[in-house]
DNA sequence: TATGGATTGGAATTATTATTTCATATTCCC
DNA sequence: GGGAATATGAAATAATAATTCCAATCCATA
């Protein structure tokens, strides 16, 4: 019988993440019961974090003692400090996405490498995320739909970092068969397409700080020819709030200088599937 | 005197929010060691959500009878009972997006009005994101940065769906000052800019299922030029695998048929800007 | 400033929960 | 198939934590 149990070696796994990689490694060696509790403290982490000894192991259909050796075997001293990584999870996935981009800012200064770099990015686009799903106003978009969905031709208005979005509004739009027309030209005719636009149409205009001094022109323009105006803008001091019929406020937040798209995608999304849902209703209710 | 304690009408809150909005409305009416109680719960729910009533006491500097005569003042029957509100918040809050993801496309495909669309777009976002923090392997980062960092020109490749995606890193090289050159051709001359590509050069090139074949065949002529390609792609059966120097496996969750980008956005500025912070560096170097 | 009621602190008590122990069952190897 | 090593179940025990109780204190009011 060799020297079992916890040997120096044996490091304690104090995060989640590394937990779950050492129970996915051990997952075959393990004893049929003790397996039979791993695989329930992946499925259930919750479960584990809240549970009494007692009520865990009835979920799981084992005994208590199968949980308590469960934890011996992974290196813990008894149930309680391996529950205590569960709890830490809850707490850490918790705590806001801006104490942790602030932490992660300051990492990637440090020069923690380029892991930090694109944690950095995970987070910006999350927290963006909250923050739209917290302030995003219902009857905005109701309108916004509304307004697009009667459009004859949807023309899409975005330059440099806001230009991806229109690409992929374009792209969405048209794999929904809605007539739609991208103001991007090699040629150098926008201020041509521009002209095209009549009161029938609609415009998706999007900008933010500092403002592309062509959108907010072309936007102006299209604006005097009477067309309706939907835009994604940064705050209500942006100069495309004033062509606009209806006009959202994203906060996206940045790091490493450059914002995260991922708010206006879901915002853009939200209005392309929006309007093709819209358009098939009415286009039902006509035949009926 | 009139009747007080738990009377029929003292209904009790059964949701943080509810209890939140109940401590806050009494706050005046309560003695000071409650209130004191009540602002140390609103201040840290994570601490009464974890710890022991003495722990909690402790920390909140009073004893821990006045713990529950706090939980008792707010109609529970005793402070275990107050304390499950608290983590009930947790369980919801962390409740995974994946569950959160499937009753929003019930909900969608119900009809639930375009407020349902937008949630399930920020959902699927979420989801991707904590995808591919887990699942992002931190070498495969370092060996795509350091291959990136040494072309003298990064070519980027994307059609279709992934197109956004390559515009913006397109625009973000830009801003770093690092010379790209984004595969589109208004004149059809793609194989022409693809064939200037060398070996001293690099290839960002991202798509997912169905691959557009455009993005492939390019990918295929461009590796055989010897030029070092980095994928971004969703499986290791896509072709641009094959191709790859360094490949990224991104699964992006979808909602209503269109998947999300913002993993791999994330992915890709962190590509971009690890490249220009590596370059940095080296240039430093060199002058040191 | 005296008095009653409300509030608080701290220890005693009770309840709950984790852990240990030991008998029994299972598995693996010779 | 026999026997040792390992794994499991169930109850006993130890530890920990919640609750209660009572004396001391505070505070408003007459």
């Amino acid at each position: 019988m060799s020297l079992d149990g916890p040997t120096m070696d044996e490091r304690v796994p104090r995060d989640f993440e590394t937990l779950r990689a050492t129970i996915l490694d051990r997952r075959d060696s393990l004893p049929k019961r003790i397996a039979q509790v791993a695989a329930y403290a992946l499925d259930n982490p919750d479960d584990i974090a809240f549970g009494t000894a007692a009520s865990i192991a009835a979920s799981a259909g084992v005994q208590p003692s199968t949980l308590i050796r469960f934890a011996q075997q992974l290196g813990f001293d008894g149930f309680t400090s391996l529950q205590q990584v569960f709890r830490e999870r809850l707490r850490e996935r918790n705590s806001s996405y801006d104490e942790r981009l602030q932490a992660l800012r300051a990492k990637a200064d440090a020069g923690a490498g380029h892991r930090a770099i694109f944690d950095g990015f995970v987070a910006a686009a999350s927290t963006s995320l909250n923050d739209i799903s917290r302030t995003l106003d219902d009857a905005h978009l109701e309108d916004a739909i509304s307004l697009l969905a009667k459009a004859q031709t949807i023309f899409v208005l975005a330059k440099r970092r806001s230009y991806p979005v229109a690409t992929y509004i374009a792209y969405a739009l048209g794999k929904l068969k809605i007539r739609n027309q991208l103001i991007e030209s090699a040629a150098g005719l926008n201020a041509e397409m521009v002209a095209f636009a009549t009161p029938a149409d609609a415009v998706i205009a999007i900008s933010f700080s500092p403002y592309a001094p062509a959108t907010i022109e072309e936007a102006r323009a299209i604006s005097e020819q009477g067309v309706p105006i939907v835009a994604i803008t940064d705050s209500s001091f942006s100069p495309l709030a004033q062509f606009a019929s209806v006009w959202f406020e994203v906060a996206e937040a940045d790091f490493a200088g450059f914002r995260s798209l991922s708010a206006t995608m879901a915002l853009a999304m939200a209005l392309t599937v929006g309007v093709g849902e819209k358009r098939r209703d009415a286009s039902r209710k006509r035949k009926a």
